[in-house]
RNA sequence: GUCCCCGUAGCUCAGCGGAUAGAGCGUUGGACUCCGGAUCCAAAGGUCGGGGGUUCAAAUCCCCCCGGGGACGCCA
C-alpha cells in the first residue's frame, strides 16, 4: 500500500541521512502523512522535517532538504519530491504508481482492503440488546447500524468476531409483560385483572394475548397465578424475540449469538462469578444486601449486586454476562451503548478488574442519542406509554438502506438529528442513493460494454448471469490512464485500505460513508468527462478496468456500512 | 454539586496539531444529438460559542466561562 511504502522510505532516508552525518543522531519520530488539500500540494505530504527540527535544533527547511538528498524513491513510483512552505515534504506520485493500483484491486476483489492486525484475536461485539419487552424502537435503530458496522470493519482488520445480543429475559421486567399480556388476555373474555403498574400498553400485547386466547382459549382465566406467568412470560418472549430477530434481518443484521440472561442464573454462572469476586475479597453484606466493592477498582461508589430483597440487580447480571464472555476464550470485549448507559461504564470495567481481567480489554462504545423529528417538532418516544415509533416503522418508511446509511453518517459521538419527513420525502436525494447510483451506472457501462464492438473484447457475458465481468486485467495495459478525473479516481481507490484501517481502529464508522462519497463523487466526475466505451481499444480496456476497479471499491465499502450494492435502480 | 459528550455555512454534518476550514441539502445561474440527468459545473454563504494559554503552526491540545444534551439508584 502507498502511504505504508512511503513512510518506510522517509524513515529509511532520515537514517540515512544520519550515518551520513547529515541529520544529528537522534531518535525517528513516527513519520505522519496527510493528503494535502490543493492539488499543488501534492499526493501527500509529510511534517516530519517541522518536527524534527525541535529536537534537532536544526532550520526545517534544512532537515527537509537533508531528507529529500537521502530518499530512494524510483521514478516510476514517485515522479518529484518538492520542499514547501516552512518545511514541509511534497510527494507526487507517478502515474505508473496509481495505474498499479487499479490492477491491484482487480486482482484482490473482494480482499483489497482487508489488513491482518487483527489476525489471532477473539473479539465480541455485543450490541442492540435491547429488553425484549417490546418491538424493537427506532432508538436502538443507531446502536444496531453503529455496532454492525464496526463489527464489520473488525472482521475486515482481520480479527475474529463473534457478534452477540443480550437477552434481559429475567427479572420483574419481564413478569410485567407477561402480566400484562395477561390482563389484555382476561379482557378478551370479559373478564377484568388489574393492569401491572409498571406494565405495557403497546398494542403488541394485546395481539400477543390474541394469539394466547386462540391457542389455548380460555383456560388460563382460572389457572394459578405462578403457573401462569411462567407461561404467559415464555409465550411473550418468544413471540418478541422472533419479532426483534425478523425486524434485524430486514435491518441487515444478525446475530452469531442470542445471549440468555436467564441462563446465567438457571446455569449458575451468577453463583460462581460472586463466588469469584467474594474470593477476591470484592464483595460485602450491609443492610441486608449484597454490595461489589466498586470504589476498590475505581469506581465513584460501591454498587449493589443482589438487593435486601434476594434479587440480582442489573450490573449483577451484567458482570456475570462479561465473565461468561471471558470464559468462552474472548480477547477483547467491545459493547455498544447510548449515552444514556455512560454511568455503568466505570462499574462494568470495575467488576471486570476486580474479576482479574484487563479492564483495557473492555471497551464501550458511547454513541449519541438519536433525536428524530416529524412535522418539525421532535418525536417523543414511550414504549410504556404506548407510542411507539419502532424500527420496523422506520424501514417501512425509509427503507434499510437509507436508514442504516443515515445512522452511521455521523461520529457515533455526536448526536444526530433523523428528520422522518425528510428522509421519506427527499429518499431520492439521500447520499446513499447516491454512491448506490454511481455503482449501478457502474454495472450499467459493463452491461453496455458486452455490446460494445470494441468494449466486448474485455467483458465476459455469461448467459442467465445478469453480472457482466472484466476479463483479466493482468495483461492490460494501462498507461493510457492519465486524464486529471482518472488520476482522482485512482487515488481514492488507493486510499481505500487506509480509510478502512483507520475506522476500523479508531471505531468511527462514518469515516465509510465520507469515504463512499468521495469515491463516488470522483467516479460521476470522471464519467462526465471521459468516455470508456470508445473505438480505441486500449484507452477502452484501461478504463473498463479502472471502472470495475470501481464497482469493487464502492461495493466492498456499501457492505461495510451494510447497505447494497444495486446493479440496477 | 461532580463527571461525560456536543457547539463549525440558512439546515444536517465532516475536518487526522499543519499550508487558502470542507461536503450534502437549500438558494441562484449554467451543461451532453453519444456509455443511466438519481449526474456534472459555477456562484453566494464562516468573528470554527466566548476569552486566555501552549506551539514555528490551534477548529484540533490545556484552563476558565456561556449554551445544549446526558450520567451520578437496593430502576432497567
Amino acid at each position: 500500500m502507498i502511504r505504508q511504502q512511503l513512510q518506510e522510505s522517509i524513515r529509511e532516508a532520515i537514517l540515512r541521512a544520519q550515518q551520513a552525518g547529515d541529520l544529528p543522531p537522534g531518535e525517528v519520530p513516527q513519520v505522519e502523512l496527510e493528503t494535502p488539500r490543493q492539488a499543488e500540494h501534492g499526493d501527500f505530504a509529510s511534517n516530519v522535517a517541522l518536527v524534527l527540527a525541535r529536537s534537532m535544533s536544526l532550520p526545517p527547511r534544512r532537515v527537509a532538504e537533508a531528507i529529500a538528498r537521502h530518499l530512494r524513491l524510483p521514478p516510476e513510483k514517485v515522479e518529484r519530491v518538492e520542499i514547501a512552505g516552512p518545511g514541509f515534504l511534497n510527494f507526487f506520485l507517478s502515474p505508473s504508481w496509481l495505474q498499479e493500483v487499479v490492477r491491484v484491486v482487480l486482482e484482490k476483489g473482494e480482499r483489497y482492503g482487508r489488513w491482518d492486525v487483527g489476525r489471532g484475536i477473539r473479539v465480541h461485539v455485543e450490541y442492540v440488546s435491547a429488553n425484549p419487552t417490546g418491538p424493537l424502537h427506532v432508538g436502538t435503530a443507531r446502536n444496531g447500524a453503529i455496532g454492525d458496522c464496526i463489527a464489520n470493519l473488525l472482521d475486515a482488520l482481520g480479527f475474529e468476531v463473534f457478534r452477540e445480543y443480550y437477552l434481559n429475559d429475567y427479572g420483574a421486567q419481564v413478569l410485567a409483560l407477561a402480566r400484562s399480556v395477561a390482563c389484555r388476555y382476561a379482557e378478551l373474555f370479559g373478564r377484568s385483572l388489574p393492569f401491572p403498574e409498571d406494565g405495557y400498553r403497546g398494542e403488541y400485547v394485546v395481539e400477543i394475548a390474541r394469539k394466547i386466547a386462540e391457542r389455548d382459549g380460555p383456560r388460563w382465566l382460572d389457572a394459578p397465578e405462578e403457573e401462569r406467568d411462567a407461561y404467559f412470560r415464555e409465550f411473550a418472549l418468544a413471540e418478541i424475540v422472533g419479532d426483534i430477530r425478523r425486524t434485524l434481518e430486514a435491518f441487515g443484521i444478525r446475530f452469531d449469538g442470542w445471549f440468555s440472561e436467564a441462563g446465567l442464573y438457571a446455569r449458575s454462572d451468577f453463583q460462581k462469578t460472586l463466588e469469584l469476586l467474594r474470593a477476591r475479597g470484592a464483595l460485602y453484606e450491609e443492610g441486608g444486601a449484597l454490595w461489589f466493592r466498586a470504589t476498590a477498582f475505581g469506581d465513584e461508589r460501591d454498587r449493589v449486586v443482589i438487593r435486601s430483597d434476594g434479587t440480582p440487580t442489573y450490573l449483577g447480571g451484567d458482570i456475570a454476562y462479561r465473565r461468561s464472555i471471558y470464559e468462552r476464550g474472548f480477547q477483547r470485549l467491545i459493547n455498544v451503548l447510548g449515552i444514556d448507559h455512560q454511568g455503568q461504564v466505570r462499574s462494568l470495567k470495575a467488576a471486570v478488574q476486580a474479576m482479574g481481567y484487563d479492564p483495557e480489554t473492555l471497551e464501550v462504545i458511547l454513541y449519541q442519542h438519536v433525536l428524530f423529528r416529524r412535522g418539525g417538532e421532535s418525536v417523543r418516544m414511550s414504549r410504556r406509554a404506548g407510542e411507539i415509533v419502532t424500527l420496523q416503522d422506520l424501514l417501512e418508511t425509509v427503507g434499510a438502506d437509507a436508514a442504516r446509511y443515515f445512522l452511521v453518517m455521523t461520529n457515533p459521538s455526536t448526536p444526530l438529528e433523523f428528520d422522518l419527513d425528510l428522509a421519506v420525502k427527499q429518499s431520492s436525494e439521500n447520499p446513499v442513493y447516491y454512491v448506490q447510483y454511481a455503482h449501478a451506472r457502474i454495472c450499467s457501462i459493463l452491461r453496455e460494454a458486452s455490446k460494445h464492438p470494441v468494449g466486448r473484447e474485455f467483458v465476459v457475458a455469461h448467459p442467465g448471469d445478469p453480472h457482466v465481468h472484466l476479463n483479466e486485467a493482468r495483461d492490460l495495459d494501462l498507461s493510457t490512464l492519465t486524464h486529471e478525473t482518472e488520476r482522482a479516481l485512482m487515488r481514492k481507490l488507493a486510499d481505500f485500505p487506509d480509510v478502512v484501517f483507520t475506522a476500523g481502529m479508531r471505531r468511527e464508522p462514518h469515516r465509510l460513508c465520507a469515504f463512499a462519497q468521495e469515491l463516488a463523487t470522483a467516479f460521476h466526475v470522471f464519467y462526465t468527462q471521459c468516455r470508456v466505451l470508445t473505438d480505441d481499444p486500449e484507452l477502452t480496456g484501461a478504463r473498463l478496468a479502472l471502472v470495475d476497479a470501481t464497482r469493487v471499491v464502492l461495493r466492498k465499502t456499501l457492505q461495510l456500512i451494510g447497505v447494497s450494492a444495486p446493479e440496477r435502480m
